[in-house]
DNA sequence: TCAACTTGTCATATC
DNA sequence: ACGATATGACAAGTT
C-alpha cells in the first residue's frame, strides 16, 4: 500500500534533516575571518607630500603575540565545534530514527486507548510535537529496525508469533455482534495494574502476536485499532498455521536492547558531537543572559557619555577612544589599562568566561587600540611611562622624543643622536600634526580633536588665525574626531561579530539539549508502547468466541471507541478506518 | 608579486 | 540648522 511512498517520504524528509544539519554546520564556519593578523611591529608612516616627512613607530603593543596566539586559540575552539558537528549529525539522524518507534505506532493513535485510563499517558500530547519531527524518520528506520527485531531466524518463535498458533482453530465466521470481550471485559481493565502486572508466565496462554509486516503496522495503528499495532492488515496464512511461543516478554527484551542500543548510540553522538558545548556548559552557567541582545547597542552611548564628560577637563582627558589622548593631562596614564577611556567601551561587560580567560580574538583589539591611540601623538598617554609627558605642550615632538630616548642607552647619545631624534620625532608625528606645524598652529591638535565645541571655539578665539589655519584647524578636527570614530565603528563591528558567534553556540547548545529531551522522550515512548503491545496481546488472547475459543489474530481486530471501550471488529473493517485515518495527517502536513 | 589585512580619510546618514 | 557621531567605501600602507 503506501509503504513504498512513505518510506519515499521518510527519506526525502532525513534528507531535508540532513541539509538543516548542515546549514547549521555552515553558521559555525568561517571563523577565520575572526582570525585577525597581528602585527609584531607598528608603524606610523606618514608620507604627507608637503612634509615629506616619514615616521616609523617600531613600538609593538605589548602582548600583541600572546593575545594573537589566544586569539588563534579561540578560533580553533569556535572552528572545532562545527568540524565535529557533521559527524555526530550523522550518527544523531541514524541513531535517532532507528531509537524511534515501530511504524505503526502514532502517537495520537494511542490516545483513544489510553484516554482516562492511565495518567502517564498523557504526556502522549506533549511528545507529539517532538515526534511529528522524527516521525518520518522513525519509519524509516523502524522498518529496518522492525525487520531485525521482528525477523528471526527460521524456527525461531518470534518470526511466526503474530499469529494464532497451529493448534488454534479460526473461527472465521465470528460475527462482530457475537464478538464480545466476554468474561473478562467485566473484570478486566486494560491498564489495571493486575493486568500489567501480570506474570510473564501467564502470557504464554495468550495469543503471540508479533507484526512481521511494519508497514501493516503503520496503517493498522493509525487508526486507533489496537489490533494494528501487532498485528498485520493480511496475515501471512502459513504464519497463522504456526505456533508461535508468547512475545510479549522476548520481544519486550528486544525492544529494551535495540532501544537502549540506538539510545546510547544517539546520546554518544550527542555527546561527541556537542562536545565543545558541553565542555563550554560550565560557561553556561555564568552566561545566565542567553547573549541573544547585541550589546552593540549599549557601546555607543558609553561611547558617547565618555567622551562628553571628559571634554569637560581641558584637554586632554577627554577620553575619547583616545582618551588616552591625554597625553598633557597627568590622569591619563590610567587610561590605557582602562578600556572603558576609549569611547568605545567595547563589550568587556559582555565577555564571558572564554573571553574572560583571554582566549578571545577580542583582546588583540586592545593592542591594536593602544597602537592606534599611539600613533596619534596626541595619544600617547596611554604608555604609562610616558604619562609625565602630558604636559608638555608641544607634546607632538615628546612621545617620540621619550621614545627615541629610550632605544639608545642615555650614554650613547651623541650630538648626531638629537638629529636623529629629530627625524624620528617628525615621523612620529601625523599628517595633521605636520601641517599644523607647518601652519604654525597655537595649539596642540590634542586640543583641536578632544576639546567640546564651546571650549574649542575658546580657544579659536583667543588667537589671531588665518583663513587657512582655521581651515586646518577645522578639517584636523574633523579628521580627529572621525578617525576615532572609525576606531570604535570597527570595535563595534567585531563586537558584533563576536556576539552573533556566541549566538550561534548558544543555539547548538539548545540545539544539543533538546535533541537529548527528545531521546528522553523517544525512550519513555517506547517503553509505553511496549506496555500497550504487551497489554493487547493479553486482552486478545483472552476473547473467546461463543465456542470458546481464541480469535484470529489476521481476522479480528480490537479498536478503540470514542467513549472508551474496546471493541472486536473484522479486521478488514479496521484497516480500512486505519487507512482512513493515516491520510488524516497526511493531509493536514500537506 | 599578490592577496589579505589595517588604518586613515571622505562622504553621507543619523542622532 | 548645526555639531557630533556612525558607517560604508575607498586608498594607501603593511604583512
Amino acid at each position: 500500500m503506501g509503504w513504498e511512498s512513505r518510506l519515499t517520504a521518510a527519506s526525502a524528509d532525513i534528507d531535508l534533516i540532513d541539509i538543516l544539519w548542515r546549514q547549521d554546520i555552515d553558521l559555525g564556519a568561517g571563523r577565520e575571518i575572526f582570525d585577525y593578523s597581528h602585527r609584531q611591529k607598528e608603524q606610523d608612516v606618514d608620507k604627507d607630500p608637503q612634509d615629506g616627512a616619514e615616521q616609523e613607530d617600531t613600538w609593538s603593543g605589548e602582548g600583541a603575540e600572546a593575545l594573537a596566539r589566544n586569539l588563534l586559540v579561540d578560533g580553533e575552539t569556535g572552528e572545532s565545534f562545527p568540524a565535529q558537528f557533521p559527524a555526530d549529525i550523522s550518527s544523531i539522524t541514524e541513531a535517532v530514527p532507528s531509537e524511534s518507534e515501530p511504524p505503526g505506532l502514532q502517537n495520537n493513535l494511542l490516545s483513544p486507548l489510553l484516554t482516562g485510563t492511565d495518567s502517564p499517558f498523557d504526556l502522549e500530547q506533549q511528545w507529539q510535537d517532538l515526534m511529528s519531527i522524527m516521525e518520518m524518520q522513525a519509519m524509516e528506520v523502524n522498518t529496518s529496525a522492525n525487520e531485525i527485531l521482528y525477523s528471526t531466524p527460521p524456527g525461531d518463535p518470534l518470526s511466526t508469533n503474530y499469529s494464532l498458533a497451529p493448534n488454534t482453530p479460526i473461527n472465521q465466521n465470528v460475527s462482530l455482534h457475537q464478538a464480545s470481550l466476554g468474561g473478562c471485559s467485566q473484570d478486566f481493565s486494560l491498564f489495571s495494574p493486575e493486568v500489567e502486572s501480570l506474570p510473564v508466565a501467564s502470557s504464554s496462554t495468550l495469543l503471540p502476536l508479533v507484526p512481521s509486516n511494519s508497514t501493516s503496522l503503520n496503517s493498522t495503528f493509525g487508526s486507533t485499532n489496537l489490533a494494528g499495532l501487532f498485528f498485520p492488515p493480511q496475515l501471512n496464512g502459513t504464519a497463522n498455521d504456526t505456533a508461535g511461543p508468547e512475545l510479549p516478554d522476548p520481544l519486550g527484551g528486544l525492544l529494551d536492547e535495540a532501544m537502549l542500543d540506538e539510545i546510547s548510540l544517539m546520546d554518544l553522538a550527542i555527546e561527541e558531537g556537542f562536545n565543545p558545548v558541553q565542555a563550554s556548559q560550565l560557561e553556561e552557567e555564568f552566561d545566565s543572559d542567553s547573549g541573544l541582545s547585541l550589546d552593540s547597542s549599549h557601546s555607543p552611548s558609553s561611547l558617547s557619555s565618555s567622551e562628553g564628560s571628559s571634554s569637560s577637563s581641558s584637554s586632554s582627558s577627554s577620553s575619547s577612544s583616545s582618551s588616552s589622548s591625554s597625553s598633557s593631562s597627568s590622569s591619563a596614564s590610567s587610561s590605557f589599562s582602562e578600556e572603558g577611556a576609549v569611547g568605545y567601551s567595547s563589550d568587556s561587560e559582555t565577555l564571558d568566561l572564554e573571553e574572560a580567560e583571554g582566549a578571545v580574538g577580542y583582546q588583540p583589539e586592545y593592542s591594536k587600540f593602544c597602537r592606534m591611540s599611539y600613533q596619534d601623538p596626541s595619544q600617547l598617554s596611554c604608555l604609562p611611562y610616558l604619562e609625565h609627558v602630558g604636559h608638555n605642550h608641544t607634546y607632538n615632538m615628546a612621545p617620540s622624543a621619550l621614545d627615541s630616548a629610550d632605544l639608545p642607552p642615555p650614554s650613547a647619545l651623541k650630538k648626531g643622536s638629537k638629529e636623529k631624534q629629530a627625524d624620528f620625532l617628525d615621523k612620529q608625528m601625523s599628517r595633521d600634526e605636520h601641517r599644523a606645524r607647518a601652519m604654525k598652529i597655537p595649539f596642540t591638535n590634542d586640543k583641536i580633536i578632544n576639546l567640546p565645541v564651546e571650549e574649542f571655539n575658546e580657544l579659536l578665539s583667543k588667537y589671531q588665525l588665518s583663513e587657512a589655519q582655521l581651515s586646518l584647524i577645522r578639517d584636523i578636527r574633523r579628521r580627529g574626531k572621525n578617525k576615532m570614530a572609525a576606531q570604535n565603528c570597527r570595535k563595534r563591528k567585531l563586537d558584533t561579530i563576536l556576539n552573533l558567534e556566541r549566538d550561534v553556540e548558544d543555539l547548538q547548545r539548545d540545539k544539543a539539549r533538546l535533541l537529548r529531551e527528545k531521546v528522553e522522550f523517544l525512550r519513555s515512548l517506547r517503553q509505553m508502547k511496549q506496555k500497550v503491545q504487551s497489554l493487547y496481546q493479553e486482552v486478545f488472547g483472552r476473547l473467546r468466541d461463543e465456542n470458546g475459543r481464541p480469535y484470529s489474530p489476521s481476522q479480528y481486530a480490537l479498536q478503540y471507541a470514542g467513549d472508551g471501550s474496546v471493541l472486536l471488529i473484522p479486521r478488514t473493517l479496521a484497516d480500512q478506518q486505519a487507512r482512513r485515518q493515516e491520510r488524516k495527517p497526511k493531509d493536514r502536513r500537506k
